[in-house]
DNA sequence: GCCCCGGATTAACGTGCGTTAGTCACCGTG
DNA sequence: CACGGTGACTAACGCACGTTAATCCGGGGC
């Protein structure tokens, strides 16, 4: 019953028992479960449910006709994979998982009736897509403008900060289950220059990353030398529009 | 009662003459005008209105502390300029004028009760939202895997065809009243390396770009040359959730 | 008609990052 | 315990792009 989904809308609304009830449950029903590097959908699919990630790390990609490939958002416990399917009957890209994940899978129709009876789901599931889509919009930034160093910095800031968000963190540390390679498609660098990248802020002690964990000794530090600012995350509860109805 | 904005959401889904009306009425009712080059809304502030652009050229934008600047979005007419003003309170970024604009203001609560009356209205903001969301992952893509001849090709046939479904190319020409500073950092290149893959597209007879009026010859081969693949602006009808309920 | 100014263009030079290609460390497997 | 495989790491070299700075051009104001 207490499931990362929850945690996570509960960090922009609050939600009444029923709420969660209805959302647990459906998120329940049907679960899917992948092995680490295996695709959840492939571009050109046309997915008939919309998939939560319930466990594990994820990411949506897009690959050009030569091979390069682009990871454009890492999915953690909490994120929708596929509000798309909402609007779009076809998939534009791929989503791939990066470790051994489990999903939830709801049906279109079962996510209608859901957000139908409660309004504030309703604007829960859109609050959602306009942080995929602030989050987006910075990660343009960090590609048309950010050094190397201040890409990979500013991405640790906000894998760790949306982790903390559903609890996965601990003290100051929290698990990076990727690859350098992953990293690097992440963030339109070579791999090569990744671990370049890497070592630097690992011998000015910006970072620690060591097995699969990545600590942060210094947030505030590695948030200054990344030029990071956290509010295009969203992470606290500004209230949006349903507030004004709402005492 | 004929406004970019019908045009746009037709694209996506048939409204009644009810819907219509009761749109095009919301958005005559406070109109906006600004000189090119002026400030919409800058990050920070607390809008308390919706913009639509009904006329003119804007685009949003971020500043990074050190004055490096990222265009993150062209906002062209028919475009929501701030649907985030549904969920969150303060803008994370900035929006500015690139010409003289005329923008529909609707409020808040306005926005609400249409979309309240109409699930097809609320519907079709929901794709709108969508589609900027998949826009917003090919720029990543872009800024991350493309060269800087692909993304100055890519953004062109992005915007021809954006343009072109809201009525306002003429046969294979358009207006781009955009800099080649604008174009920098929308691609983030710099002014001069714009300026040399522009002799280059122009050269090779890809594009021609005179005065403020862009021609492409021949879109199939532009688009090839950038990888460029339409999908992703979802400007046909594909059909959502909604018509699953629906003759 | 002249001035002024923003934008386009060009040139010379520098550099951050990619590419290629190799070695090394680790881990699970038979 | 040898093995194969994947990911981390290193080094040498090259290029796409940035930086700086100068010149050119066209349009609007008076």
């Amino acid at each position: 019953m207490d499931n990362p989904i929850i945690r996570r809308l509960e960090g922009f609304t609050r939600l009444s028992r029923d709420e969660k009830q209805a959302l647990a449950e459906a998120a329940s029903q049907r679960v899917r479960r992948l092995g680490a590097r295996e695709d959840i959908l492939v571009e050109g699919e046309l997915p008939r449910d919309v998939h939560l990630v319930l466990d594990g790390w994820a990411c949506r990609y897009k690959t050009l006709e030569d091979g390069r490939r682009q990871i454009i958002a890492f999915l953690v416990p909490g994120d929708t994979c596929d509000p798309h399917t909402l609007a779009f009957r076809e998939m534009d890209h791929s989503l791939g998982a990066l470790t051994a994940v489990t999903l939830a899978e709801i049906s279109r129709e079962g996510l209608q009736s859901l957000t139908e009876t409660s309004p504030r789901l309703r604007q829960a599931l859109v609050w959602t897509m306009l942080v995929a889509l602030a989050v987006q919009q910075e990660w343009t930034v960090s590609l048309g403008q950010r050094t190397a160093l201040e890409r990979l910095g500013h991405l640790f800031c906000e894998l760790f900060l949306r982790l903390r968000a559903v609890g996965l963190t601990d003290g100051n540390s929290c698990e990076l289950p990727l690859t350098q390679g992953d990293l690097g498609d992440a963030t339109g660098l070579s791999n090569v220059h990744v671990n370049r990248v890497l070592q630097v802020l690992r011998n000015s002690g910006l970072i620690i990353l060591k097995g699969r964990i990545l600590t942060i000794p210094d947030l505030a530090r590695l948030q200054e030398v990344s030029l990071f600012s956290a509010t295009y995350l969203h992470l606290d509860r500004e209230g949006g529009s349903l507030d004004a109805n709402e005492p």
